[in-house]
DNA sequence: ATGAAAGCGCTAACAG
DNA sequence: CTGTTAGCGCTTTCAT
C-alpha cells in the first residue's frame, strides 16, 4: 500500500524493540520465556507479546539456530518411505514428535550404504538435534561417530551389535518362532522359509526364530535368499520366487521374512496355480491391508507399529532434554510382535 | 589422544585458512566453485581442496544459509505419507531432488487445514527455497501469500481454483468418465460413485467424469460421500460403506473415488458375502498391490506417479533456478491416467 | 590473488 | 528492567 511497498521487508526482533521503545534483549527474553527470569513486568510482557502477535512476527529459525545450536529438528532416517510398515511408522512418529515442538526430516536410505553416508552428512551440516535411524549395512563407523560425537541417536527396528546405542526393535525371532510351530500345529510337514540377502539384526532373528521351531520339531529346513532392491519394479523377484517354489514342491508352507517378499510371494503364487492352503501354507512377517483382503486372507506376524514409533521417539525426546550427559544409560527396548492368524496356514477346521 | 581431547571443536573456514595460510576469502572461493573467477590459481585451488578433504571439513549450512538466504530445501507437504500413492510419489521427488543437490523435507497434512498452517510457517521460519503441495481445503490464503512473496511453490495432485500458481494433477475426470463407460459397455445396469466429503479439485473432477458418462447413457446416478478422516482405523468407514452397498443392492457395480475407499469398500463388500463380478462390479480410482493380487483382481484408474513425481519437481527446480522473476507464466499440467482392466469389471467373457 | 571487515538475525552476558 | 555488545560461521565487497 504505502510507497515502500515493493521493500517488503521481513519483520526483525529489532524493528519491534524499535516500535515498543524497549530493548532487543527484552523482546527476546520474553519471547523465550524468561520475562520471569529477568524480572520484567507482566504489563510489559504482555505489551510484547501482544505486538508480536500483531504483526506476526515470526523469529528467524535459522538465525536463532545457528546462535543457540539447537534446531528442534529430528532426522528420521529409514528404509523405504514407500513401504507400509516404514510410511506407517515415519507417520506415527511425525506426529509424536510435532506434538513436542520437534519437526521430522526424513530419508529414505533404500537400504543403500552410500546413500545413508550422504544422508547422516547432511544432517549434521544441517545441525539436527537428533536421530531414528533405521541402519543399512555397513554403516557403523558412521553411526560409531555419532554415538560419540554424543548426538543422541536411537535405532530403530534393527541394530548394529558392535555398537552400544539405544535401539528400539520387535522380538522377531519369537514372531517367527511362533509362526512357525503354528504352522507345523496345523499338520504342514515341510516349512520353508523365504528372506533376503540382508545380514542386518532384524532379518538374521527372524531366520533364527523359525530355525529354532525347526530344529526342535527335529524338521529339515529351508532356507532361501533372494536379493531385494528397491523401486526396481516386480518382475524379476516374482519370477525368482516363481522358480524356487515350482523346484520345491515338496515344500508345503512358506514363511515369508518381510512384506515384500509375501507380496511378490504370492503373486508368483498365483501364477502357479497353487492353491492356499491346499497346495501351500502361507504367513507373512509383517502385516498389510492386502492380508486381510486376500482370497484367502493372510496369516501375519504384526509388528506392533504404534508402539514402534511411540517408544523411539520417548526415548530419544528423553536423550534430548536431559541436560547432564551423566545418565549414559542406554534403553534398549524390544517389542513383542503378534501373530494374526488367518485362512492361509489354516489346515484344520476353523474352529 | 592429545591433552585438547575434551576441546572436540569442529573444523571451521578459519582454522583451514590458518593451518594453509591463506585467506578466509580464498577458501570460501574455492569452496564455491569461484576460483576461477576470482582468479585463483590452480594449484592453490587444488592445495585447498585436498586439504579440506583430508580433514573433512564440512561448512555449517546454518550460517552458509543465514547468509545467503539459500538452504537448498524444498518443502513437500503432502496428504498423508502412509497412503501409498503419496509415500511412492514422496519417493520419488526425494530421489529426483537428491540428485539434483536439494533435500526434502516432507510432511502430512491429514488434509487437516489448522496443520498445515502450521507446517507452512513452520517452513517459512526455516527459509526453505520451495513447496511442493497437496492442498487442504481452506488453505488458500496461506498459500497465496507464498506466492505473493515469491516463493517457488508447485500445487500436486489438486490445485485451488481461486489462485493461479503451477500445477500438476491428473485427469480424473477423464479417468472416472472411461471406468464409468466401461463398465456400461459391460453390460452393468446401475453404476454406483462413493467418494468423500472433500471438495477439493481432484475428487470433484472424479465425480465430474462419472457424472458425465451416465448422462450420456441416460442413466440414473447414485453419488455417496463418506467422511475419511486419516488414522482412525477402519470399523467405522467399513460399517457404513457396509450398510451403503446392503440398502442399495439395486446397484450392481461401484466406482470407488480413492483407493482407501476402495479398500475399505472391498471390505464391505466381503463381509456382506457378495461376490465380484457377478453381483457387484467393482473399479478403484487409483491403483494398488492389493488389486493386483486380490480375487478376483480389482480394475484401476492408474494414476501416473512416476510423472507426477517428475513434472512437479522439474517444475519447482526449473522456478528455482531462473533468476529473474520475468517469466512469471505458470506451468499448469495435466497427467492422463489409464485404465488398467482387470476381473472386478467384466462381465463378458475375458476376450 | 588476498586480508579486512561488514553483515545475515538472533541470544545472552554484562554493566548499569 | 534496559542498552550494549560479542559472537554463532559463513559470504562477499573493497581496497590493495
Amino acid at each position: 500500500m504505502s510507497s515502500t511497498d515493493k521493500v517488503k521487508k521481513r519483520t526483525l526482533i529489532h524493528d519491534i524493540a524499535r516500535h515498543l521503545n524497549v530493548s532487543i534483549a527484552t523482546v527476546s527474553f520474553v519471547l523465550n520465556g524468561k520475562a520471569k527470569e529477568q524480572r520484567i513486568s507482566d504489563a510489559l510482557a504482555e505489551k510484547v507479546l501482544r505486538y508480536v502477535e500483531e504483526v506476526g512476527y515470526k523469529p528467524n529459525q535459522l538465525a536463532k539456530s545457528l546462535r543457540t545450536g539447537k534446531t528442534h529438528v529430528i532426522g528420521l532416517i529409514i528404509e523405504d518411505i514407500s513401504n507400509p510398515f516404514f510410511a506407517t511408522v515415519a507417520w506415527l512418529i511425525e506426529k509424536k514428535a510435532f506434538g513436542r515442538g520437534y519437526r521430522i526430516i526424513y530419508c529414505s536410505t533404500d537400504n543403500n550404504t552410500a546413500k545413508t553416508k550422504d544422508l547422516i552428512s547432511m544432517f549434521q551440516e544441517r545441525h539436527i538435534d537428533g536421530y531414528i535411524i533405521a541402519p543399512p549395512e555397513g554403516i557403523e563407523e558412521e553411526v560409531n561417530s555419532l554415538l560419540r560425537s554424543n548426538k543422541p541417536t536411537v535405532l530403530l527396528d534393527r541394530y548394529i551389535p558392535s555398537l552400544i546405542s539405544d535401539y528400539v526393535v520387535v522380538d522377531g525371532a519369537d514372531g517367527t518362532y511362533q509362526a512357525a510351530r503354528h504352522l507345523l500345529e496345523q499338520g504342514f510337514e515341510n516349512v520353508a522359509f523365504v528372506t533376503s540377502e540382508s545380514r542386518q539384526t532384524q532379518m538374521e532373528a527372524r531366520l533364527q526364530g523359525y530355525s529354532k521351531a525347526l530344529d526342535e520339531a527335529g524338521r529339515a529346513k529351508n532356507i532361501k535368499r533372494f536379493v531385494v532392491n528397491f523401486g526396481e519394479g516386480l518382475e524379476r523377484l516374482v519370477s525368482e520366487i516363481y522358480s524356487f517354489i515350482k523346484n520345491n514342491r515338496e515344500y508345503d508352507a512358506i514363511i515369508f521374512a518381510n512384506n515384500i517378499l509375501s507380496i511378490y510371494g504370492l503373486e508368483a503364487i498365483a501364477r502357479l496355480g497353487l492353491r492356499i492352503p491346499e497346495d501351500i501354507g502361507v504367513i507373512s512377517f509383517d502385516d498389510h491391508d492386502l492380508f486381510r483382503l486376500h482370497s484367502p486372507t493372510i496369516t501375519a506376524i504384526a509388528q506392533p507399529v504404534e508402539s514402534l514409533a511411540e517408544n523411539s521417539i520417548d526415548v530419544l525426546l528423553r536423550k534430548l532434554e536431559q541436560t547432564s550427559e551423566a545418565e549414559a544409560l542406554v534403553d534398549t527396548i524390544v517389542l513383542p510382535t503378534s501373530l494374526i492368524i488367518r485362512g492361509s496356514s489354516m489346515r484344520k477346521s476353523g474352529r
